[in-house]
RNA sequence: GGCGAGUUGGUGAAGUGGUUGAACACACUGCCCUUUCACGGCAGCAUUCACGGGUUCAAAUCCCGUACUCGUCACCA
């Protein structure tokens, strides 16, 4: 075809198609940010629920453009009609809210590169299109999809390269007439790159993260507008990471074999290129086979987003995480650094995991510990009560009845310099906690008795009615029942004890534990006197009834 | 099958030719501290970097081959 034809033919295919190339080059100028100042963007689908995965690169995008005083802008990629879900876009920015990893820019959160959405884009489109159509790089195809299958068969026999290229691409070289004719016949047909590539020869891409990589020029015609008008993933990344001015194309692995496409395509459209970021996916090494595996929502609950939320993981804590898997380096930063912040922190391309990240739950877990740790007994009340009011109503209620004692339980201990790691999660307060609530104490505590021991219950009433005095210091009060221990045949040291244990009955300890799990319900708690300073000695005295109560009836059975 | 990438301990990993007799963290084990549980401290935990060959005075680090794992080869993103 003439170029005269190749115009003619693209008016016909594009009737309503009147503005140029030029017109919105000029409406998205170049974006007037400071030397080095990243552009980066995340452009999830509305086809599915948000994942870790998902997080990980929008996390990195947040980052490497808030460091850079960049922009981070979100779109939506809801080109795909037919696999869209409903509500898959609320929930996509109701994730970004909850997690707190938000763009400055984008679907619902303005700015003038807009739309941000790419089914409001569909002229833009058409009209790069309709200019690659005069330029001769791109042309109608009619193929049918039995023909384009049974072609692949075809290349799967004879183990040749699979696709529409070369011999195979039967439209590339329509004339008008045939064009004119197929379209009068109201035949369906898509818009594919007339592919300029040799497969024959080498291209060297450079990724930020991989480092160089070599592969063969792309010589597919690949489809770049459906059959419906729209674009597929590849059209529109080009086309709207230049008008939207992106510098770095941050995504996950899978895009990688697709990289010689896309820089053709930048070629051919003459765009400045972008660079590339390829993130490695969020692996596992399988439990039975011992293979490192994709993550599965069905496997492994944490990867879907959904886990953190219901679960209560701190967002911070999380963060953290997701810091420490983007940066290898940051790990141990943060551990000499721990009165910084994430944003301190300088991210950098060299410093990603180029093979596979693979989780490590505890390591999560630990980090969570950490950071509850650090918080306040106020914070944390306020903190997991937050989180009850919307996943745990009942103990919302319980947490509001008893804010006072609560914050002092959750209090203990917390101001030393040795600060305790007993939560990982809010859903575990309740649990750890149980002893500070009246009426969860009595109802749920002593179902699961953590010790098999059994205790001297009088001796232990003896000593609450008779000897403990709440009035005091921990030293004192300590030094109180070491003489107790020591009067009633019980060694006032471990120490004493471990030399001669036939002497003795047992050790401090062991009352001390008898009173721990009498009061607490549980082997482990945080300081015994402080607890019992804060419950005082008649709801001690109720409480040691209670276990009284319980084991015997234990017994009886 | 073609193309691209990865392979270091129980786990996550550091490491880009010689201060690595392989960091650090998590986990685990032991000891110490301690009224308990924790926290904290100390120690232990890969004679070796998937395997085979090569280059070099010197290799986890460079080259080649093999194996395995992952990604991709759609009018899905």
């Amino acid at each position: 075809m003439t170029e005269k034809e190749r115009k003619e033919l693209a008016d016909l295919l594009f009737p309503n198609i009147k503005n140029t190339r030029d017109y919105y080059e000029k409406k998205y100028p170049e974006r007037n940010l400071p030397e080095g100042a990243m552009v980066t963007r995340y452009g999830p689908s509305p086809t599915g629920s948000v994942h870790l995965g998902n997080l990980l690169s929008a996390f990195a995008d947040m980052v490497y453009a808030r460091q850079t005083k960049g922009s981070f802008f979100l779109r939506i990629e809801d080109t795909d009609q037919k696999r869209m879900i409903e509500g898959g876009i609320e929930n996509i920015t109701g994730v970004l809210h909850d997690f707190e990893i938000l763009p400055n820019e984008g679907y619902s959160f303005g700015g003038d590169y807009g739309p941000y959405i790419q089914s409001e884009r569909t002229e833009i489109y058409q009209t790069y299109i309709k200019d690659l159509i005069i330029q001769g790089y791109a042309y109608p195809c009619f193929m049918t999809e039995q023909e384009i299958a049974d072609i692949r068969e075809e290349q799967e026999i004879n183990k040749t390269k699979i696709g529409i290229y070369g011999v195979y691409a039967q439209d590339r070289d329509l004339s008008l007439d045939e064009v004119k004719e197929k379209l009068k016949n109201k035949e369906d047909y898509v818009i594919r790159l007339k592919s300029p590539g040799d497969a024959n020869k080498e291209i060297e891409v450079v990724d930020c993260i991989k480092g160089k990589m070599k592969f063969p020029e792309h010589n597919v015609d690949t489809v770049l507008l459906k059959k419906d008008g729209t674009p597929t993933y590849h059209f529109a990344h080009a086309i709207d990471d230049h008008l939207m001015h992106t510098t770095h194309v941050i995504r996950g692995d899978e895009w990688v074999s697709s990289l010689p496409l896309h820089i053709q395509l930048f070629q051919i459209l003459g765009f400045t290129p972008v660079k590339y970021a390829h993130i490695a996916p969020i692996t596992i090494k399988d439990q039975e086979t011992g293979n490192i595996r994709k993550i599965s929502k069905r496997k492994d609950p944490w990867f879907g987003v959904k886990y953190y939320d219901e679960n209560g993981i701190p967002i911070d804590a999380l963060h953290l995480y997701l810091a420490t898997i983007t940066n290898t380096n940051f790990e141990e930063w943060y551990l000499q650094n721990p009165e910084k912040n994430i944003s301190d922190f300088e991210f950098s391309f060299e410093k990603q995991a180029i093979g596979g990240t693979s989780f490590d739950e505890a390591k999560l877990v630990n980090l969570c510990k950490t950071y509850f740790s650090r918080k306040s007994g106020e914070e944390v009340y306020e903190e997991t009560l937050a989180w009850a009011l919307k996943h745990d109503k009942e103990y919302a209620e319980l947490l509001l009845g008893n804010k006072e004692d609560m914050i002092k339980f959750l209090s203990i201990e917390k101001d030393g310099p040795r600060p305790r790691k007993d939560i990982s999660k809010y859903s575990e307060v309740r649990e750890e906690f149980s002893y500070a609530i009246d009426s969860l104490f009595e109802k749920e505590n002593y179902k699961k008795n953590e010790s098999e021991k059994e205790y001297d219950i009088s001796l232990i009433k003896d000593y609450i009615e008779n000897h403990l005095n709440l009035d005091t210091d921990n030293e004192t009060w300590f030094n109180g029942i070491k003489e107790f221990a020591s009067s009633n045949g019980y060694a006032a040291s471990p120490k004493d004890y471990k030399k001669a244990p036939d002497d003795y009955k047992g050790h401090v300890g062991d009352i001390c534990e008898a009173i721990r799990v009498m009061i607490t319900g549980r082997l482990k708690s945080p300081d015994l006197f402080s607890i019992m300073k804060i419950l005082g000695k008649d709801r001690i005295i109720k409480r040691i009834e209670m276990y009284q109560k319980h084991e015997s009836v234990n017994t009886v059975k």
